[in-house]
DNA sequence: CCTACCGATCGGTAGG
DNA sequence: CCTACCGATCGGTAGG
């Protein structure tokens, strides 16, 4: 799995401003107020430089945004294709898959506000990139769930507003978790896997 | 309840721009490109007229910003407080809860995409009334499932996580659903109301 | 409803 | 890494 904890690259520890401590810093800012709602005298300021110096490190702030949106959509994709890979049971696919996107969205809270908020800032051709690689993965989800239901292993009922529950439901993680709370990310992925199950399953008997 | 159809008050159809006429259009726009994304020019270009005729009509941006999102937040609450009023089982408050809160999101869903989007662009004091209702909201939904969970009536399981479940679930409709789908808003919200029964009761079998 | 205009801020460049 | 500066656009006002 591609997953690694968030990189604490911050000015104060480092010691010195490089395009990665320049990423980190408009993650976080284009998470709390909005990739229109930054500017990059914002993001400058928090490293105590001025605007112009930015550009030693980056190309723009519309470059940073396709970083950020760009890479972790790609990680997403991947992630769900390593983690269903040769395994058999649909059921057992549908947990993992959710599992994989749940915790992304509990360890990496600032990627997921941000391709979520700002996709639609995004500009050519990264844009069309991104619509495509989140349609992908939406209709593989929706595939799962329709082939459980294929099989009875789910409920009959629509595989479209199952997969969109799913998937959002998990997306929403990144809005509330922190990692203070009383839950790791791990237990939060582990139980929406399981509210997944359930969803899709329906009348069928889930064990808790 | 509070629920009417979105009000079609465009430029075309009543000839003349009113407050309703602005607000609505600022809405579309707010929806598509978010607040700081929307400018006061775009706004009037949509109308037809220059910006500084804008202001016959508004206050300022920020006035139809709190419009929209203060207005829908204090309409959920009294939705809530509404539809759960004199019912005594536990399991029907939240179908029911679950139900209009989804099915304002599929009727309503620019509202509910300026509301969860631009919510941090709010200045005071309608930034504060905005964030204690939803906070209200969001425990009573806890609540309730607390309740379910101390009365054996659903399964034990963090009431937290549940409601975010839900509640998020619920918010995502906004982002999807269009009114020509094969689904109309109202058999979405009772199929959503059904998923979140479902991730309450857990091992409990639900009747599909 | 308009023209004319305001100061502030935007992302970004020149040049060192 | 900086100062100096660019044209464009921002939300909003004056005055009619």
């Amino acid at each position: 799995m591609a997953f690694s904890l968030d990189p604490p690259v911050s000015r104060e520890e480092r010691g010195v401003v490089s395009p990665a401590v320049v990423l980190d810093t408009a993650l976080t800012l284009f998470a709390e107020r909005g990739y229109h709602g930054t500017s990059v005298k914002e993001i400058a300021s928090r490293l105590q430089i001025r605007t112009p110096s930015l550009y030693n490190h980056m190309s723009g702030k519309q470059g940073l945004l396709q970083e950020i949106v760009g890479d972790t959509t790609r990680e997403v994709w991947q992630d769900f294709v390593e983690v269903t890979a040769g395994i058999d049971g649909v059921e057992e696919r549908l947990e993992k898959a959710v599992y994989v996107y749940a915790l992304r969205h509990a360890r990496r809270r600032r990627e997921a506000i941000v391709v979520n908020r700002d996709v639609s800032s995004l500009e050519e051709p990264v844009l069309s990139e991104v619509l495509e690689l989140r349609r992908r993965h939406e209709h593989a989800i929706r595939g799962l769930v329709q082939e459980g239901i294929d099989a009875s292993v789910f409920a009959d009922q629509p595989a479209s507003l199952v997969s969109f529950a799913v998937l959002e439901m998990c997306v929403s993680i990144a809005r509330w978790f922190h990692v203070d709370d009383r839950f790791s990310a791990e237990e939060v992925a582990k139980q929406y896997s399981l509210y997944a199950l359930r969803i899709a399953k329906g009348d069928v008997p889930v064990k808790a």
